[in-house]
DNA sequence: GCGCTTGGTGACCGGCCAGTAACCAAACCG
DNA sequence: CGGTTTGGTTACTGGCCGGTCACCAAGCGC
């Protein structure tokens, strides 16, 4: 009888760094599809074409595993709105691109901000300091632009740039899934409107610079 | 050996309907501290002083407890936009008192903000659908105004009243949870002006569309 | 005081799933 | 071509917890 090669061992060994990024990827794609507790680890091994004990060797457990990705996706998304701040020096722009970035993000269905808006691990004290991490450290970010060229004390101006976060990924968030008639650059532009309006009227005196 | 009167009954009998609503308020409790996941219907029977079969006994299961819970927080949440809505007929006023319960609910901690604010279990998609409900419908009631009074076309209405119930319910987390120095009032004041600067300068304006 | 209705109880079960023990094979190295 | 390293596997266990089964008692109506 023909003699199949026998069950070929799925595909192939992988060096160890190269599974473990690999572990990674596809952990992402299962933690961002079904949350973290209807995830399964098996899932996730069998996803990544090994068996179970391979991800204990690379990760200490499934929430470690979990919380190295979280804590990736923190990141990321607090360096976009950093880049969209840099990005320009014009603040009504700085606006406009960090409320671009909140709703392609969105609209792309972006995993580091599916991640971290979508995540069903909140009760769980380090990740719940985690996620509350975008939030802050993004505002803060925000807040020293309006500090220095709005003159507001930090408190009120880190209180602003929380709102105008709020504002940008709950607004964009509403905007997909109530599948408003508006497109994205429309969405992106009214949205920009309405938070521009609002932060830029702030120096105490009328209109500066930018 | 005396005896002792037997291991009393634990706090007396309830009529059915009673116990209910002690069942749900104790839920909701439990809910609110631990989340959907860590909750247990073990512990929520224990701390209303009865036993597990009791609870089965009013609710056919766990999920179903948790959303009769949801639904009515979601409900709460919503009615109170309402309500800070038709508390007056100045819109800057309407942006104040909306603003105002965002802060308020977070402050005092309020059960139903925090149930779905804080929810754990996004994943499933009823629940999911309910807590959107709580952005669907404020944000409707509160484009609603602005549709009226500004002149918008609806979408586009719909697209602001999102962004600033996120400002509103974002930015309060933040205040809170960052310990800023500035007093609820200050708070208040500060954000209901970021948002009344924004959509207070909406009516009727041509300005946009470049 | 007897029996039926109504509001309970204690003890158990079974599925799911994170985590593990024990063992295997490819391939590089000399 | 032997042996060690390295990357794998199969099969199991043990705890948690939602959900249930079989049984109990308080008291009201007669």
């Amino acid at each position: 009888m023909s003699q199949l090669p026998p069950p070929r061992t799925r595909a192939g060994r992988l060096p160890r760094s190269a599974r473990r990024a690999q572990l990674l990827e596809v952990a992402l794609d299962v933690f961002v599809e079904q949350g973290y507790h209807n995830a399964s680890m098996d899932e996730i091994a069998e996803r990544a074409g090994v068996s179970k004990p391979v991800l204990y060797q690379h990760f200490p457990g499934k929430l470690e595993l979990y919380t190295a990705l979280i804590s990736s996706a923190v990141d990321s998304v607090i360096d976009g709105v950093r880049h969209a701040l840099a990005s320009t020096q014009d603040n009504a722009e700085r606006v406009r691109a960090t409320m671009q970035l909140w709703y392609d993000s969105v609209a792309d269905q972006e995993k580091a901000f599916r991640l971290v808006f979508e995540s069903d691990l909140t009760s769980d004290p380090a990740v719940g300091e985690l996620i509350d991490r975008v939030t802050t450290e993004s505002s803060a970010a925000i807040a020293e632009v309006i500090v220095a060229d709005a003159g507001l004390p930090k408190p009120a101006a880190q209180l602003l740039a929380a709102g105008l976060v709020g504002m940008g990924h709950v607004g964009a968030r509403a905007w997909l899934s109530g599948e408003s008639e508006l497109t994205r650059a429309q969405a992106i532009e009214l949205a920009s409107t309405l938070a521009w309006r609002g932060i830029g009227g702030f120096p105490q005196t009328p209109d500066r610079r930018s």
